[in-house]
DNA sequence: GCCATTGTGTACTATTTAGTACAAAAATAG
DNA sequence: CTATTTTTGTACTAAATAGTACACAATGGC
């Protein structure tokens, strides 16, 4: 196993293609874009990543995480009542700063602008949606059981209107980026999961 | 006023674009698949919209409209009850065919591609959506007053959440292009409008 | 009918972008 | 140390795409 090694980190460089794709889209972005922002060059782009954008584009989906999900799922697992680790996961979007907002939901902004055109992809980006929605209804089954809930609604359907609420607010939060635009429509929608 | 005249109808080939565009979204459209789709070539083309594809493209939203939403702005003229116009053309939604689902909603298609590539295009495509948050506010506020509507919630919140619920459909139907998958998600929904 | 004017098709140019080729650099096993 | 392997930078090729130039076609006013 003679040979040069790396000058970088795979797990770093995509993380900085990552924020590209996250911020200008799949389409805007390209592979010109990708290696200044990784800060490599033809050679080491194209030998670490032979599929090139779209290989680059596929790690990112999958090694996609926010400190934000993160704290949830880590809140998820530690605490009493999961419940409001959710509910605040939640919360606290209406009060991320602008530049936040006007990103949106790399996995829905994939769906949005890939459904038609790179069937792969899209799926890449739902199936990362449906485990979010998955840790919801877990979360959510288990807390009707104990009587942290008390709505009798399927778990299944509240966790999918979560899920719907967490892809709306893709897209409205960059409508209405700010706290005061945000924060009522988060907790209506919440007050259903009661 | 002398010279040859057009061979096609604006509005007519604006239409044909804009069914690509709403397939592939902006950036996977080339010129070549607008020509194509137009049926027109690229003399005509670029002497009809110098611009070339953005021109094209805001356009495309300028004039934007789907059967449904003109059904509901008709309903909502001409009904004793608006609301209701609203509620069916939300519960309608989920008996949409799946290609229908697959394509999401324009303009929420454009806010997740565009926000941060073309802040022009962004704008008209969100200020669509806000002419509909706007009707939906109006006969809310009418509702509350004659009594169709209960609810004391604001009317600003509860249009607000209607086109939230809009925007997250417009990539909830692409997870889920099934009348089963959303028609109780959307009913669960309308019901914080009662 | 004639001519000024506008529209159309095609050939062409320019530019951007993806991707390959390959020689030099660097690292490690032995 | 050195032979071998892998990475890297750069120069290059190929392809896609946008856009222009322009000759010709069609139209309507006079």
């Amino acid at each position: 196993m003679a040979g040069r090694s790396r000058i970088f980190d795979e797990q770093r460089v995509i993380q900085l293609a990552t924020a590209v794709f996250w911020e200008k889209g799949y389409e805007a972005t390209s592979t010109d874009d990708l290696q200044a922002a990784m800060g490599i060059g033809k050679g080491s782009f194209y030998n670490a990543f032979p599929g090139g954008k779209k290989e680059v584009f596929e790690k990112a989906l999958d090694h996609f995480n926010t400190a934000a999900f993160e704290q949830l799922q880590q809140q998820v697992a530690v605490s009493k009542k999961p419940v409001f680790a959710i509910l605040e996961f939640f919360r606290n979007i209406a009060s991320d700063n602008r530049h936040t907002h006007m990103k949106g939901c790399l996995m829905g902004n994939t769906i949005a602008e890939l459904s038609n055109v790179d069937k792969g992809l899209e799926q890449k980006a739902a199936r990362r949606l449906q485990q979010m929605e998955t840790l919801f209804r877990e979360v959510i089954t288990a807390a009707q059981l104990n009587g942290d809930l008390t709505t009798k609604a399927p778990a299944d359907l509240l966790a999918r209107h979560l899920l719907n609420l967490w892809n709306g607010l893709g897209i409205t939060r960059r409508m209405y980026p700010t706290q005061a635009g945000l924060a009522s429509l988060i907790e209506m929608n919440l007050a259903v999961i009661s």
